[in-house]
DNA sequence: AGCTCATAAGAACGAGCGTACACAGCGGTT
DNA sequence: AACCGCTGTGTACGCTCGTTCTTATGAGCT
Protein backbone atom coordinates (compact mmCIF):
# COMPACT_ATOMS: atom_id res chain seq x y z
CA UNK A 1 0.00 0.00 0.00
CA UNK A 2 0.75 3.68 0.17
CA UNK A 3 1.69 6.20 -1.94
CA UNK A 4 -0.17 8.30 -0.05
CA UNK A 5 1.49 8.49 3.89
CA UNK A 6 -1.68 8.29 6.24
CA UNK A 7 -0.07 10.40 9.41
CA UNK A 8 0.13 13.48 6.41
CA UNK A 9 2.46 14.70 8.65
CA UNK A 10 6.50 14.44 8.26
CA UNK A 11 5.78 12.85 4.74
CA UNK A 12 7.63 15.28 3.08
CA UNK A 13 10.83 14.31 1.55
CA UNK A 14 11.64 16.50 -1.70
CA UNK A 15 9.42 19.49 -1.76
CA UNK A 16 10.53 21.73 -4.78
CA UNK A 17 7.92 24.54 -3.37
CA UNK A 18 9.20 24.49 -0.13
CA UNK A 19 10.98 28.08 -0.21
CA UNK A 20 8.49 29.56 -1.49
CA UNK A 21 5.76 28.18 1.13
CA UNK A 22 7.98 29.16 4.03
CA UNK A 23 7.72 33.20 2.58
CA UNK A 24 3.90 32.56 2.35
CA UNK A 25 3.88 31.00 5.99
CA UNK A 26 6.05 33.74 7.07
CA UNK A 27 3.70 36.15 6.11
CA UNK A 28 0.72 34.34 7.50
CA UNK A 29 2.87 34.36 10.82
CA UNK A 30 3.39 37.95 11.06
CA UNK A 31 0.33 39.31 10.33
CA UNK A 32 -1.49 36.95 12.75
CA UNK A 33 0.85 37.12 15.82
CA UNK A 34 3.30 40.07 14.65
CA UNK A 35 6.73 40.61 13.92
CA UNK A 36 8.33 39.73 17.55
CA UNK A 37 6.79 36.16 17.35
CA UNK A 38 7.29 35.29 13.98
CA UNK A 39 10.43 32.54 15.07
CA UNK A 40 11.81 29.95 13.41
CA UNK A 41 10.14 27.88 15.55
CA UNK A 42 6.54 29.29 14.93
CA UNK A 43 6.74 29.62 11.42
CA UNK A 44 8.21 25.90 11.12
CA UNK A 45 5.05 24.93 13.16
CA UNK A 46 3.05 26.82 11.19
CA UNK A 47 4.32 25.11 7.98
CA UNK A 48 4.71 22.04 8.95
CA UNK A 49 8.31 21.05 8.55
CA UNK A 50 10.84 20.41 10.56
CA UNK A 51 12.87 23.07 12.44
CA UNK A 52 16.11 23.00 10.70
CA UNK A 53 14.34 23.45 7.23
CA UNK A 54 14.11 27.41 8.09
CA UNK A 55 17.68 27.88 8.09
CA UNK A 56 18.63 25.19 5.27
CA UNK A 57 16.44 27.34 3.09
CA UNK A 58 17.56 30.96 4.49
CA UNK A 59 20.70 31.80 6.01
CA UNK A 60 19.18 33.67 8.91
CA UNK A 61 15.84 34.91 10.58
CA UNK A 62 16.21 38.59 9.07
CA UNK A 63 17.15 36.43 5.53
CA UNK A 64 13.92 35.32 5.73
CA UNK A 65 11.68 38.07 6.90
CA UNK A 66 13.68 40.44 4.26
CA UNK A 67 12.36 37.63 1.55
CA UNK A 68 8.94 37.73 3.33
CA UNK A 69 8.12 41.46 3.04
CA UNK A 70 9.72 41.56 -0.56
CA UNK A 71 6.96 39.25 -1.49
CA UNK A 72 4.28 41.41 0.45
CA UNK A 73 5.36 44.56 -0.88
CA UNK A 74 5.70 43.71 -4.80
CA UNK A 75 2.41 42.54 -4.30
CA UNK A 76 0.96 45.49 -3.05
CA UNK A 77 2.83 47.56 -5.09
CA UNK A 78 2.17 45.83 -8.28
CA UNK A 79 -1.93 46.16 -7.77
CA UNK A 80 -1.32 49.93 -6.72
CA UNK A 81 0.58 50.69 -9.59
CA UNK A 82 -1.69 48.84 -12.06
CA UNK A 83 -5.10 50.83 -10.34
CA UNK A 84 -3.31 54.07 -11.34
CA UNK A 85 -2.11 53.40 -14.49
CA UNK A 86 -5.82 52.10 -15.39
CA UNK A 87 -7.03 55.59 -14.30
CA UNK A 88 -7.68 57.40 -17.28
CA UNK A 89 -7.58 60.95 -15.26
CA UNK A 90 -6.75 62.27 -11.89
CA UNK A 91 -10.16 62.38 -11.04
CA UNK A 92 -10.50 58.37 -11.79
CA UNK A 93 -7.01 58.02 -9.91
CA UNK A 94 -8.52 59.37 -6.52
CA UNK A 95 -11.53 56.84 -6.76
CA UNK A 96 -9.14 53.92 -7.40
CA UNK A 97 -6.85 55.56 -4.89
CA UNK A 98 -10.08 55.43 -2.33
CA UNK A 99 -10.94 51.75 -3.51
CA UNK A 100 -7.44 50.82 -2.99
CA UNK A 101 -7.57 51.95 0.87
CA UNK A 102 -11.09 50.96 1.50
CA UNK A 103 -11.38 47.83 -0.27
CA UNK A 104 -7.73 46.37 -0.37
CA UNK A 105 -5.67 47.69 2.46
CA UNK A 106 -7.85 49.10 4.90
CA UNK A 107 -10.81 46.22 4.34
CA UNK A 108 -7.81 43.50 4.80
CA UNK A 109 -6.96 43.52 8.51
CA UNK A 110 -4.32 41.80 7.13
CA UNK A 111 -2.55 44.12 4.71
CA UNK A 112 -3.08 46.45 7.36
CA UNK A 113 -1.04 44.29 9.98
CA UNK A 114 1.54 43.83 7.65
CA UNK A 115 2.25 47.12 6.55
CA UNK A 116 2.75 48.42 10.19
CA UNK A 117 4.09 45.68 11.13
CA UNK A 118 7.11 46.14 8.18
CA UNK A 119 7.50 49.46 9.03
CA UNK A 120 8.25 49.05 12.51
CA UNK A 121 10.71 46.22 12.05
CA UNK A 122 12.35 48.48 9.30
CA UNK A 123 12.65 50.95 11.84
CA UNK A 124 15.32 49.20 13.91
CA UNK A 125 16.69 46.12 11.09
CA UNK A 126 18.93 47.74 8.38
CA UNK A 127 17.97 44.64 6.02
CA UNK A 128 14.13 45.65 6.48
CA UNK A 129 14.73 49.56 5.47
CA UNK A 130 15.61 49.19 2.22
CA UNK A 131 12.32 46.76 1.47
CA UNK A 132 10.28 49.64 3.20
CA UNK A 133 11.58 52.92 1.29
CA UNK A 134 11.18 50.88 -1.94
CA UNK A 135 7.52 50.39 -1.45
CA UNK A 136 7.55 54.32 -0.32
CA UNK A 137 8.92 55.55 -3.33
CA UNK A 138 6.91 52.93 -5.78
CA UNK A 139 3.78 53.97 -4.22
CA UNK A 140 5.17 57.43 -4.63
CA UNK A 141 5.76 56.86 -8.44
CA UNK A 142 2.26 55.51 -8.70
CA UNK A 143 0.45 58.43 -7.52
CA UNK A 144 2.92 60.72 -9.89
CA UNK A 145 1.17 59.43 -12.87
CA UNK A 146 -1.80 61.67 -12.01
CA UNK A 147 -0.75 64.02 -8.82
CA UNK A 148 2.21 66.29 -9.30
CA UNK A 149 5.51 65.51 -6.95
CA UNK A 150 4.15 67.48 -3.87
CA UNK A 151 0.61 66.70 -3.48
CA UNK A 152 1.83 63.20 -4.63
CA UNK A 153 4.03 63.76 -1.40
CA UNK A 154 0.68 64.84 0.55
CA UNK A 155 -1.25 62.20 -0.30
CA UNK A 156 1.22 59.61 0.74
CA UNK A 157 1.75 60.59 4.26
CA UNK A 158 -2.14 61.24 4.33
CA UNK A 159 -2.39 57.80 3.21
CA UNK A 160 0.13 56.48 5.96
CA UNK A 161 -1.68 58.52 8.77
CA UNK A 162 -5.03 56.45 7.32
CA UNK A 163 -3.32 53.07 7.68
CA UNK A 164 -1.90 53.75 10.93
CA UNK A 165 -5.18 55.27 12.04
CA UNK A 166 -7.11 52.58 11.04
CA UNK A 167 -4.96 49.54 12.15
CA UNK A 168 -5.06 51.05 15.96
CA UNK A 169 -8.12 52.72 16.45
CA UNK A 170 -11.45 50.97 17.00
CA UNK A 171 -13.67 53.16 14.99
CA UNK A 172 -11.91 53.39 11.40
CA UNK A 173 -12.73 56.29 8.77
CA UNK A 174 -15.11 55.44 6.81
CA UNK A 175 -14.96 55.71 2.46
CA UNK A 176 -16.90 58.97 2.82
CA UNK A 177 -14.18 60.42 4.99
CA UNK A 178 -11.41 59.00 3.25
CA UNK A 179 -12.83 60.59 -0.38
CA UNK A 180 -13.49 63.92 1.48
CA UNK A 181 -10.25 64.02 3.18
CA UNK A 182 -8.48 63.01 -0.50
CA UNK A 183 -10.61 65.84 -2.38
CA UNK A 184 -9.61 68.29 -0.12
CA UNK A 185 -6.03 67.56 -0.52
CA UNK A 186 -5.45 66.48 -4.30
CA UNK A 187 -8.88 67.47 -5.64
CA UNK B 1 40.09 49.19 54.44
CA UNK B 2 37.23 51.31 52.75
CA UNK B 3 34.15 52.19 53.73
CA UNK B 4 33.81 53.76 49.88
CA UNK B 5 33.30 51.64 47.24
CA UNK B 6 35.62 52.58 44.54
CA UNK B 7 33.58 51.32 41.43
CA UNK B 8 30.85 54.28 42.45
CA UNK B 9 28.06 51.60 41.55
CA UNK B 10 25.93 49.39 43.75
CA UNK B 11 26.39 52.48 46.58
CA UNK B 12 22.34 53.59 46.48
CA UNK B 13 20.41 51.26 49.22
CA UNK B 14 17.45 53.55 49.76
CA UNK B 15 16.86 55.44 46.89
CA UNK B 16 13.40 57.21 47.03
CA UNK B 17 13.39 58.45 43.36
CA UNK B 18 13.69 54.81 41.95
CA UNK B 19 10.74 54.23 40.72
CA UNK B 20 10.05 57.51 38.78
CA UNK B 21 13.66 56.95 37.58
CA UNK B 22 12.92 53.49 36.43
CA UNK B 23 10.52 55.38 34.31
CA UNK B 24 12.59 57.74 32.76
CA UNK B 25 14.95 55.31 31.61
CA UNK B 26 12.51 52.80 30.23
CA UNK B 27 11.96 55.62 27.77
CA UNK B 28 15.16 56.02 27.19
CA UNK B 29 15.80 52.87 26.35
CA UNK B 30 12.78 52.26 24.32
CA UNK B 31 13.66 55.29 22.37
CA UNK B 32 17.29 54.56 21.97
CA UNK B 33 16.63 50.86 21.12
CA UNK B 34 13.41 49.95 20.70
CA UNK B 35 10.56 47.92 22.52
CA UNK B 36 11.94 44.66 21.19
CA UNK B 37 15.06 45.72 23.28
CA UNK B 38 13.54 47.08 26.30
CA UNK B 39 13.99 44.08 28.75
CA UNK B 40 14.10 43.86 32.45
CA UNK B 41 18.29 43.62 31.96
CA UNK B 42 18.50 46.21 29.72
CA UNK B 43 16.75 49.12 31.83
CA UNK B 44 18.18 47.71 35.12
CA UNK B 45 21.84 48.31 33.65
CA UNK B 46 20.43 51.71 31.94
CA UNK B 47 19.66 52.48 35.26
CA UNK B 48 22.27 51.34 37.07
CA UNK B 49 19.97 48.89 39.50
CA UNK B 50 20.31 45.43 39.71
CA UNK B 51 17.84 43.21 38.12
CA UNK B 52 15.01 42.40 40.79
CA UNK B 53 14.50 46.03 41.75
CA UNK B 54 12.33 46.14 38.59
CA UNK B 55 10.14 43.40 39.62
CA UNK B 56 10.20 45.04 42.92
CA UNK B 57 8.83 47.77 41.64
CA UNK B 58 6.51 47.12 38.85
CA UNK B 59 4.48 43.69 38.96
CA UNK B 60 5.89 42.86 35.31
CA UNK B 61 7.65 44.18 32.54
CA UNK B 62 4.50 45.39 30.61
CA UNK B 63 3.65 47.38 33.65
CA UNK B 64 6.76 49.19 33.04
CA UNK B 65 6.18 49.75 29.65
CA UNK B 66 2.17 50.82 30.29
CA UNK B 67 3.45 53.29 33.21
CA UNK B 68 6.77 54.97 30.94
CA UNK B 69 4.05 55.10 27.83
CA UNK B 70 1.77 56.54 29.66
CA UNK B 71 3.91 59.48 31.33
CA UNK B 72 5.18 60.06 27.31
CA UNK B 73 1.81 60.45 26.39
CA UNK B 74 0.89 62.67 29.20
CA UNK B 75 3.82 65.08 28.49
CA UNK B 76 2.91 65.25 24.81
CA UNK B 77 -1.01 65.46 24.52
CA UNK B 78 -0.30 67.97 27.32
CA UNK B 79 2.30 70.45 25.62
CA UNK B 80 0.13 69.94 22.17
CA UNK B 81 -2.92 70.75 24.16
CA UNK B 82 -1.45 73.98 25.65
CA UNK B 83 -0.85 74.96 22.51
CA UNK B 84 -3.39 75.03 21.39
CA UNK B 85 -5.54 76.18 24.47
CA UNK B 86 -3.17 79.20 23.48
CA UNK B 87 -4.14 79.85 19.66
CA UNK B 88 -6.42 82.66 19.43
CA UNK B 89 -8.55 81.75 16.45
CA UNK B 90 -8.28 78.64 14.15
CA UNK B 91 -5.22 80.30 11.80
CA UNK B 92 -3.01 79.96 14.46
CA UNK B 93 -4.19 76.95 15.70
CA UNK B 94 -2.77 76.10 12.52
CA UNK B 95 0.29 77.32 12.81
CA UNK B 96 1.01 75.92 16.40
CA UNK B 97 0.40 72.81 15.21
CA UNK B 98 3.28 73.15 12.25
CA UNK B 99 5.04 74.37 15.34
CA UNK B 100 4.57 71.47 17.19
CA UNK B 101 5.22 69.47 14.27
CA UNK B 102 8.54 70.44 13.21
CA UNK B 103 9.65 71.94 16.73
CA UNK B 104 8.20 69.19 19.65
CA UNK B 105 7.91 66.42 17.43
CA UNK B 106 9.60 65.70 13.99
CA UNK B 107 12.07 68.03 15.04
CA UNK B 108 13.19 65.04 18.14
CA UNK B 109 13.85 61.98 16.72
CA UNK B 110 13.00 61.04 20.21
CA UNK B 111 9.72 61.94 20.56
CA UNK B 112 9.02 60.69 17.21
CA UNK B 113 10.78 57.16 17.60
CA UNK B 114 8.78 57.13 21.01
CA UNK B 115 5.70 57.34 19.32
CA UNK B 116 5.87 54.62 16.34
CA UNK B 117 7.15 52.13 19.11
CA UNK B 118 4.33 53.08 21.37
CA UNK B 119 1.79 52.28 18.22
CA UNK B 120 3.15 48.98 17.21
CA UNK B 121 3.65 47.80 21.17
CA UNK B 122 0.27 48.56 21.21
CA UNK B 123 -0.83 47.26 18.32
CA UNK B 124 -0.06 43.66 20.19
CA UNK B 125 -0.71 44.48 23.54
CA UNK B 126 -4.08 45.02 25.08
CA UNK B 127 -2.62 46.63 28.11
CA UNK B 128 -0.45 49.60 26.20
CA UNK B 129 -3.69 49.76 23.44
CA UNK B 130 -5.53 52.09 26.12
CA UNK B 131 -2.75 54.80 25.93
CA UNK B 132 -2.41 55.10 22.19
CA UNK B 133 -6.25 55.59 21.82
CA UNK B 134 -6.31 57.87 24.69
CA UNK B 135 -3.58 60.22 23.10
CA UNK B 136 -5.33 60.05 19.85
CA UNK B 137 -8.66 60.90 21.74
CA UNK B 138 -6.75 63.72 23.84
CA UNK B 139 -4.95 65.16 20.49
CA UNK B 140 -8.29 65.02 18.95
CA UNK B 141 -10.29 67.07 21.44
CA UNK B 142 -7.15 69.36 21.61
CA UNK B 143 -7.79 69.88 17.63
CA UNK B 144 -11.41 70.59 18.27
CA UNK B 145 -10.84 73.82 20.37
CA UNK B 146 -10.44 75.17 16.49
CA UNK B 147 -11.24 72.81 14.11
CA UNK B 148 -14.70 70.92 13.68
CA UNK B 149 -14.44 67.04 14.27
CA UNK B 150 -14.63 65.83 10.51
CA UNK B 151 -11.54 68.09 9.95
CA UNK B 152 -10.11 67.17 13.53
CA UNK B 153 -10.30 63.57 12.35
CA UNK B 154 -8.62 64.49 8.97
CA UNK B 155 -5.82 66.65 10.21
CA UNK B 156 -5.01 64.02 12.93
CA UNK B 157 -4.52 61.02 10.66
CA UNK B 158 -2.45 63.45 8.07
CA UNK B 159 -0.19 63.95 11.26
CA UNK B 160 -0.03 60.54 11.87
CA UNK B 161 0.66 60.05 8.62
CA UNK B 162 3.54 62.54 8.78
CA UNK B 163 5.54 61.84 12.19
CA UNK B 164 5.19 57.95 10.37
CA UNK B 165 6.66 59.17 7.51
CA UNK B 166 9.59 61.18 9.20
CA UNK B 167 10.48 58.48 11.64
CA UNK B 168 11.51 55.95 8.71
CA UNK B 169 11.97 57.86 5.90
CA UNK B 170 15.13 59.25 4.81
CA UNK B 171 13.92 62.97 3.78
CA UNK B 172 10.90 64.54 6.00
CA UNK B 173 8.90 67.32 5.08
CA UNK B 174 10.45 70.30 5.31
CA UNK B 175 7.96 72.38 7.83
CA UNK B 176 6.45 74.82 4.49
CA UNK B 177 5.20 71.29 2.87
CA UNK B 178 3.56 70.41 5.96
CA UNK B 179 1.91 74.06 6.42
CA UNK B 180 0.57 74.03 2.95
CA UNK B 181 -0.70 70.37 3.39
CA UNK B 182 -2.37 71.35 6.54
CA UNK B 183 -4.27 74.24 4.86
CA UNK B 184 -5.24 72.47 2.08
CA UNK B 185 -6.88 69.87 4.20
CA UNK B 186 -8.00 72.62 7.39
CA UNK B 187 -7.27 75.90 5.82
C1' DA C 1 16.86 51.59 72.62
C1' DG C 2 14.84 47.85 70.15
C1' DC C 3 11.53 46.11 66.72
C1' DT C 4 9.32 45.82 62.43
C1' DC C 5 8.66 45.69 57.84
C1' DA C 6 8.88 47.95 53.34
C1' DT C 7 12.72 48.26 50.38
C1' DA C 8 16.80 46.55 48.11
C1' DA C 9 19.84 42.93 46.22
C1' DG C 10 21.49 39.21 43.62
C1' DA C 11 21.39 34.42 42.62
C1' DA C 12 18.70 30.85 40.52
C1' DC C 13 15.12 28.54 37.49
C1' DG C 14 12.80 27.14 33.58
C1' DA C 15 11.49 28.39 29.09
C1' DG C 16 12.35 29.86 24.51
C1' DC C 17 15.43 31.64 21.27
C1' DG C 18 18.83 31.55 16.77
C1' DT C 19 22.00 28.86 14.93
C1' DA C 20 25.32 24.94 14.04
C1' DC C 21 26.12 20.48 12.83
C1' DA C 22 26.28 15.55 12.12
C1' DC C 23 23.56 12.33 9.99
C1' DA C 24 19.86 10.28 6.68
C1' DG C 25 17.69 9.70 2.10
C1' DC C 26 17.48 9.81 -2.64
C1' DG C 27 18.06 11.53 -7.81
C1' DG C 28 21.58 11.69 -11.23
C1' DT C 29 25.84 10.41 -13.04
C1' DT C 30 29.06 6.87 -14.11
C1' DA D 1 25.15 -1.33 -9.48
C1' DA D 2 27.87 1.73 -7.10
C1' DC D 3 28.72 6.13 -5.95
C1' DC D 4 28.36 11.11 -5.26
C1' DG D 5 26.47 15.11 -3.68
C1' DC D 6 22.63 17.97 -2.85
C1' DT D 7 18.40 18.20 -0.06
C1' DG D 8 16.27 17.48 4.14
C1' DT D 9 16.15 16.27 9.26
C1' DG D 10 16.64 16.37 14.22
C1' DT D 11 19.28 17.28 18.09
C1' DA D 12 22.19 19.94 20.81
C1' DC D 13 24.62 24.24 22.32
C1' DG D 14 25.05 28.60 24.20
C1' DC D 15 22.56 32.42 25.29
C1' DT D 16 19.00 35.71 26.96
C1' DC D 17 14.75 36.26 28.70
C1' DG D 18 10.88 37.20 32.64
C1' DT D 19 10.06 36.04 36.95
C1' DT D 20 10.70 34.09 41.67
C1' DC D 21 12.77 33.71 46.02
C1' DT D 22 15.95 34.06 49.88
C1' DT D 23 18.57 37.08 52.37
C1' DA D 24 20.30 41.67 53.92
C1' DT D 25 19.48 46.39 55.39
C1' DG D 26 18.20 50.44 57.62
C1' DA D 27 14.21 54.16 58.38
C1' DG D 28 10.54 55.02 61.24
C1' DC D 29 7.71 53.88 65.00
C1' DT D 30 7.04 52.81 70.06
Amino acid sequence: MSATPAPARRARRYDPGRRDRLVDTTLDVVAEQGVAAATHRAIARAADVPLGSLTYHFGSLTDLLAAAFTRHVDTVAARFDERMRAAPDRAAALESLVEHLTGDLLGSQRDLVLAVELYVAAARNPALRAVTQDWMSRSRRSLERHLDPVTAREVDALVEGLVLHSALSTGPMTADQIRSALHRLAG
